[in-house]
DNA sequence: CTGTTAGCGCTTTCAA
DNA sequence: TTGAAAGCGCTAACAG
């Protein structure tokens, strides 16, 4: 039924290991020999297995990629540059949705090792030392890509969130706004949530502008949420003049209920948030917003895992990409 | 270093058929028995190696998923479904990019095959020759993901682009439309592009309104052809009074391009889509759209892999999943 | 209910 | 440059 490696040695009269060296592209095999094999593999229509090289070997040349939820386009951007990378790696990726929950993640974590990946990328919610845990009983490298863990133990690839955040008020502030409300995400997610509104603190305290917690309203990083949270502000007896949104969706559910309630973008409001999304040229007026560069984290994060997986010496294994801010018509003076 | 099914063998003095069965779940196991392995499994931290499981078995519980492109939406939300489907049926699956190339899908195929998996869920372009023999050489069940193939041998989960299309271009008719642009994706795609197309001009046909090839532009499904293609449009001495846009993203690209012109949609242009994705309701007006159930494409044609993998007879091995039109705000009168 | 024993298809010394 | 042979860690008859 299936032909195995025995056959084509058979075939071509020479034993398995010659074909193995020729199937390895092993240089010590002389050009004729090599010519038969190849020929025998042709005729025989011969298929290396993957899973019998994987177990003789060690090594499956597939890493595992645990992620939030592939149909989130900004995670969908990271997976695309972790892909081509493993690709040009010829590597394969083993896809995994685990939501951001915890014991989902531990699960899909272990089956990952189970079927022998020679790595791993974790994206997700909070490390907890649960994950470092399982990390720990892997004997293969992982890298974090846009999270990190608190003590800084394991290779992660990330942008500096609190400075993202920190920057985008800037550029509200620089505006004149002193009036200025956040929709964050949720204050237990430590990268997008958590350092976004810290970086959102920070800001306001650097300028001399007092945290109004009134002024703050949590997301769960969709359309809707945006909506939501700026019709409360708009409700408010004295509504901010500008918004700054913890991620594009939201920024852009805030400019529609802006707009639906008669007042203009940034005109009457001015909206800012972090993501860059392809979304953000997507709306009129199209979105000022600090730039993550997903497909980068995704790209450098699978490079770095690559580098750890031929126990190569890095240097930095705590990388931290730039973020910039991609200015549009969202913002505006006071 | 790595502790094997024999290690645990003998650390609970049975043998390695007992462990197996334990792990397996085979209830053959005096409960004893199985307490005593678990305890030896605990205390040696013992991971099963699904590789060598999966080379004694010819067995691998994972599947491969060969995908245009993930970081569109439309395919991430396909993906979804697949991955929510094969969790719930315990396989994982390999994700590969093939950006509809021809040659990079024939390639990941074999390495999917090469990988051994259980099965593969194919989504990209046109369906050659060349792809029926790669999957002829697979003895494992493939499914066609949102395309089909021309002979219909292939199992396949889809939905009828042409009658999408038709149904799509019908709503604007009914409004008393009779100049009806059309933004296409390239003829060269069977079910987005080419089929798309059909149903436009047939719809036309049925209405008794003459095709004019002038009102017919082909983009790339991004939002800047959709602009472009639009522009074209208003530019026509006669220009078309309403849009039908093979995708939601070239549809928000036209709206805003209309706007940006000074008209309103729907007052003085029309605009409707195929797909539906998140985005449609994320536009001013929001967009008014064939509803295309991606997730359910992916989740039903996993479930229908499943069925395959486990021989199970299935009557429909080529389902066409329902459409609906989703009427939102971009469609008015002429 | 449990153990013995062949493999699964390949890589990798080691020797020639 | 090539071959022989010993595993890799597990499953699956088969026997008891």
């Amino acid at each position: 039924m299936t032909v195995t490696i025995y056959d084509v040695a058979r075939e071509a009269g020479v034993s398995m290991a010659t074909v193995s060296r020729v199937v390895n592209n092993n240089p010590n095999v002389k050009p004729q020999t090599r010519k038969k094999v190849f020929e025998a593999i042709e005729r025989l229509g011969y298929r290396p297995n993957a899973v019998a090289r994987g177990l003789a070997s060690k090594k499956t040349t597939t890493v595992g990629v645990v992620i939030p939820d592939i149909s989130n386009a900004i995670f969908a951007e990271v997976a695309r540059g972790i892909e081509d990378i493993a690709n040009m790696y010829h590597y394969n990726i083993i896809l995994c949705n685990a939501d951001k929950k915890k014991d989902k993640e531990i699960r899909v974590i272990n089956t990952l090792l189970e079927k022998q990946v020679d790595g791993l990328l974790f994206m997700g919610g909070t490390v907890t030392e649960e994950h470092s845990q399982a990390f720990k009983t892997a004997n293969v490298p992982i890298v974090l890509c846009a999270t990190t863990d608190e003590n800084g133990e394991i290779p992660s690839v990330d942008i500096d969130h609190e400075a993202a955040a920190f920057d985008a008020v800037q550029v509200l502030i620089k505006q004149g706004h002193t009036s200025i409300g956040m929709i964050s995400g949720t204050l237990q997610d430590p990268a997008n949530g958590y350092a976004r509104f810290q970086g959102y603190k920070r800001a306001l305290q650097t300028a001399g502008i007092s945290y109004d917690e009134e002024l703050v309203r949590i997301g769960n990083y969709r359309y809707e949420s945006g909506v939501d949270a700026m019709k409360y502000f708009l409700e408010l007896p004295k509504r901010p003049t500008a918004v700054f949104s913890a991620t594009d969706e939201m920024a852009i559910g805030a400019i529609h209920c802006i707009q639906d309630f008669g007042l203009k973008v940034p005109e009457d409001i001015s909206v800012i948030s972090v993501d860059n999304s392809r979304m953000a040229s997507m709306v009129r007026p199209q979105l000022t917003a600090v730039a993550q560069p997903m497909y980068d984290i995704g790209a450098v994060s699978m490079r770095l895992l690559t580098k750890l997986m031929k126990k190569e010496t890095v240097e930095h294994a705590k990388v931290v990409l730039p973020h910039e801010i991609v200015t549009r018509q969202s913002v505006g003076d006071k």
